[in-house]
DNA sequence: AGCACGCCGACT
DNA sequence: GTCGGCGTGCTC
């Protein structure tokens, strides 16, 4: 007999045997998606081996046997089932939740017991039983969910199972059908050629028209395709079917995402001198880890039982520190297009897709017809589309954000993540579990591939560099902006009269320094009598902006605060009666919002504390920012990119687009403008206040506020123009902004990592975060000191020397949508010695590796 | 996640 | 005395 160890996706930590009917014996493969019995419920779940006995310890159990097979092909290859017990592990989650991170949504139907009266004229005794008959005889036959909402109770199992017992009801466990389906559309084919049509038949100019299309081409064409060519309905197609002319019929066509999008197919650049000695670092690692090509059948192979132990244990990182505009894509393409070559494919994260359009511009334009978008917005439909795509190897690009990792990709040879520093490559609550960071998924994948991965940013994680530096990862460095190739710059320089600040770098391409940076104290402007929200420094580089038709973006770091509403004469602020939170004012809608549940409500007009009718608003927003500078420039055209004026993803892309093409002078934005912009006419960097998010109780909060002023000064003077940054401060000394004014990475590096080692914080030691949410206060907090209680007894009993705890402690954001948070830290070469086998109730998290702990 | 089992207070 | 609350442990 031959079982099948399964895992399903529950929170339970283990996996589960089953035997495997004769009929599925010599078919079950690891990886298959299977039907199997689970408690009373019908289950999904993952084949992740086939042993030819039971383990020892489960040896005279009776096993439940695999039902059916959900999908005839692997839906995971044996490296993502090792990957998924290596999350689980890593990431302190159920390992079924791990493995179903591959699988797209959809891909099975919902579990339910549902419920069949077979005796209608029973009248059983006991009210609750006889209460069910009488619900099911009038609503007719439900499921279980149902039946539970009409009683409005929980407890009906024992009636249930009476019922079940005297032949009144049957209760059948069943899991629905796939909600998401491959697509299919309409084609017509000509059986008769037009010449064999006899003169004497009628046949109308639509008709006509229809058949001299499809006699032009030897296969079926979509429905929609014709009737856009011949202008005829589909009753005209009808018809012709019915003469016995036309045969229709339908295909499986692939929803994508880039599908309707059209990309001008660009060459591969030539690379600098600089480039080149990284390429040639790149290059040698991926002839390295390159791996004997694999036919389809031996794909196949490599994922049927006993094959297993063929994956490798190798693989190389990198990370690519290189200054922006310094030329770190066309190395990223390069790789792509050398591990295409091998037969390979290649994962491409971005932090967010809406944020970085240029940079997919750049990766589909190059690899026309072989990239496929996957991130968090796409519809069911696309997501199973694009996954069935992958996992037949007709996808060999995957770009996206941190979830495209798990895209079931059959042999990837490279891994690429640009902006390797940016949160968002953590996953963490409020999603799902497992909480993993995607550098270290990638690094892992890589290992267990044998293949490249590169991790990309101008100012990397300090874990990063400090690995680089330790030569865990490889390190590869790009000091120098590439402004193009000598001879366009000088023809474009001549064309608008300007002296180039250009350098000529070794060969034909030419570079240019970093803009020079002015960080402007606020405290003198205050002293010196200007009380408004740009100094004499910042309103003369506009003036100088708009007079020569330029183009500047303003900064916001709103990390953090807000600009709310309070009574001058008791100091009332107006708060969030669910988060705690102040709320801030949008002009737009005149209304106050919460931004951390999106809660709304009219602004006071009286204090509802006092009833003075002092009421102030106060600090500042970007509408702020754009009603101050249509004050002082009345004639400026101001353009705002935040989360208010792009509401829906793709209302990124037309900001972009429309400040791009000049239809604005100056861009105001929060955080995102400081992403991977490529903008040559902005001139003007300013930050406007860089001191909100310098105070934060978070030990990255310093990281943070070097690595958004870093970038962001980065896109000045991108352009022939040159440029310059103004940053605006109450704190310039502050290392933050002090090395970051200086373009100093590895100066702040050296002073962040001083503060580390004291404290003990990554990279020295890792962090995990225990987060408790509830409604109830009181609850919170007896959770919080009842676990921190625990991990300290722990921690003696286990003799944990290295490991620390912070908390219990309240959050910073104290209370978000109703929740109340408190949270505990826990600092340790390796949390999850402390925090294995923990009982975590509902409400409890736990974050290992975490990124912020606001 | 469900569901059973088991121990406690509050009802006919 | 039973009904139903929920804390605890198990599902191959």
């Amino acid at each position: 007999m031959l079982y099948a160890e399964v895992a399903i996706n529950t929170v339970v930590e283990q996996t589960y045997h089953y035997h495997i009917p004769e009929k599925l014996e010599h078919r079950l493969l690891k990886g298959h998606l299977v039907r199997v019995s689970f408690g009373t419920a019908m289950q999904p779940g993952i084949v992740v081996d086939i042993h030819d006995a039971l383990p020892p310890d489960i040896a005279d159990i009776q096993t439940k046997p695999i039902l059916a097979l959900l999908d005839p092909d692997p839906v995971m290859t044996v490296m993502h089932i090792e990957l998924g017990f290596w999350l689980a592990k890593r990431y302190l989650a159920p390992v079924g939740q791990c493995l179903w991170l591959m699988l797209p949504p959809g891909i099975t139907g919902s579990s339910s017991v549902e419920i069949t009266l077979l005796d209608h004229e029973a009248d059983p005794g006991g009210s609750v039983q006889a209460q069910i008959v009488s619900l099911l005889r009038e609503h007719g036959d439900m499921s279980r969910k149902q039946l539970e909402k009409l009683m409005k109770r929980k407890r009906i199992s024992s009636a249930l199972s009476a019922l079940e017992e005297s032949g009144v009801i049957e209760q059948d466990a069943v899991l629905a059908p796939p909600t998401a389906r491959p697509k299919t559309v309409r084609t017509a084919r000509l059986l008769i050629m037009p010449d064999q049509i006899a003169a004497g038949q009628r046949v109308s100019s639509g008709q006509w028209r229809i058949i001299n299309l499809l006699a032009r081409f030897p296969y079926p064409l979509d429905a929609s395709l014709i009737y856009e060519v011949t202008g005829a309905s589909s009753s005209t197609l009808k018809a012709l079917e019915d003469r016995g002319f036309v045969a229709r019929g339908e295909r499986i066509a692939y929803r994508d995402s880039l599908a309707d999008r059209d990309f001008i197919p660009t060459e591969r650049l030539e690379l600098t001198q600089e480039q080149v000695r990284v390429w040639d670092v790149v290059r040698d690692a991926l002839n390295e880890a390159r791996k004997p090509i694999l036919t389809r059948h031996q794909i196949k192979s490599a994922i049927s039982p006993g094959t297993a132990k063929a994956v490798r244990q190798k693989g190389t990182a990198f990370l690519l520190h290189g200054v922006t505009g310094s030329g770190k894509t066309e190395i990223y393409l390069h790789a792509i297009e050398h591990v295409l070559a091998q037969a390979r494919q290649a994962i491409f994260l971005v932090p967010e897709i809406a944020l970085t359009p240029q940079t997919i511009q750049r990766v589909a334009a190059r690899f026309p017809d072989q990239v496929a978008v996957v991130h968090g917005s796409l519809s069911t439909g696309e997501r199973y589309d694009t996954w069935r795509r992958a996992r037949n190897g007709e996808i060999n690009v995957v770009v996206g954000t941190r979830s495209a990792l798990f895209t079931p990709l059959p042999d990837i040879g490279l891994i690429i993540l640009d902006e390797e520093h940016d949160p968002s490559y953590k996953h963490a609550p409020p999603f799902n579990p497992p909480y993993y960071d995607a550098r270290a998924v990638a690094e892992r994948i890589v290992q267990l591939n044998d293949a490249t991965l590169i991790l990309g940013s101008a100012t990397p994680a300090m874990e990063t560099f400090y690995r680089a530096q330790h030569n865990e990862i490889g390190y590869l460095h790009l000091p120098s902006r590439i402004m193009g190739h000598r001879n366009r710059v000088q023809l474009q320089a001549e064309r608008i009269g300007q002296v180039t600040r250009y350098k000529a770098a070794e060969g034909s391409a030419m570079t240019i320094d970093l803009p020079p940076v002015q960080v402007v104290d606020m405290r003198e402007e205050l002293k010196g009598g200007n009380r408004g929200m740009f100094s004499r420094a910042l309103q003369e580089g506009l003036q100088t902006v708009v007079e020569n038709g330029q183009q500047a973006i303003l900064l916001l770091n709103r990390r953090g605060t807000a600009s709310y509403v309070f009574c001058r004469d008791c100091g009332y602020t107006v708060e969030c009666s669910r988060c705690d939170a102040p709320m801030t004012y949008h002009q737009a809608d005149e209304l106050l919002h919460c931004h951390r549940c999106g809660y709304q409500t009219m602004p006071p007009t009286r204090c509802p504390n006092c009833g003075s009718d002092r009421i102030r608003y106060f600090g500042a927003g970007t509408q702020q920012v754009e009603a101050e500078l249509s004050r002082t420039f009345p004639d400026i055209r101001v353009i705002r990119w935040d989360a208010d004026t792009a509401m829906q993803p793709d209302m990124h892309e037309e900001i972009l687009a429309r400040f791009v093409q000049q239809e604005a002078d100056v861009m105001v934005g929060t955080q995102m403008i400081a992403k991977g912009l490529d903008l040559p006419l902005v001139t003007l960097v300013g930050v406007v206040s860089a001191d909100p998010g310098l105070a934060l109780p978070d030990f990255r909060a310093d990281e943070r506020a070097f690595q958004l002023l870093t970038q962001v000064a980065g896109r000045a003077g991108r352009g022939i123009l040159g440029g310059k940054v103004i940053i605006q401060t109450y704190q310039p000394q502050h290392p933050s902004i002090a090395y970051a004014a200086q373009h100093d990475y590895t100066g702040f590096y050296a002073h962040e990592l001083l503060n580390r080692r004291e404290l003990g914080y990554p990279p020295f030691r890792r962090m995990a975060r225990i987060l408790v949410q509830s409604t109830h206060p009181v609850n919170v907090q007896r959770e919080a000191e009842r676990i921190a209680d625990e991990l300290n007894h722990r921690i003696a009993k286990l003799d944990l020397s290295d490991t620390t705890i912070i908390g219990p402690a309240p959050c910073f954001y104290t209370r978000i949508d109703k929740h109340y948070r408190w949270h505990i830290l826990i600092r340790s070469q390796d949390p999850t010695v402390l925090l294995r086998g923990l009982r975590l109730r509902e409400g409890i998290y736990v974050d290992m590796d975490v990124q912020d702990v606001l």
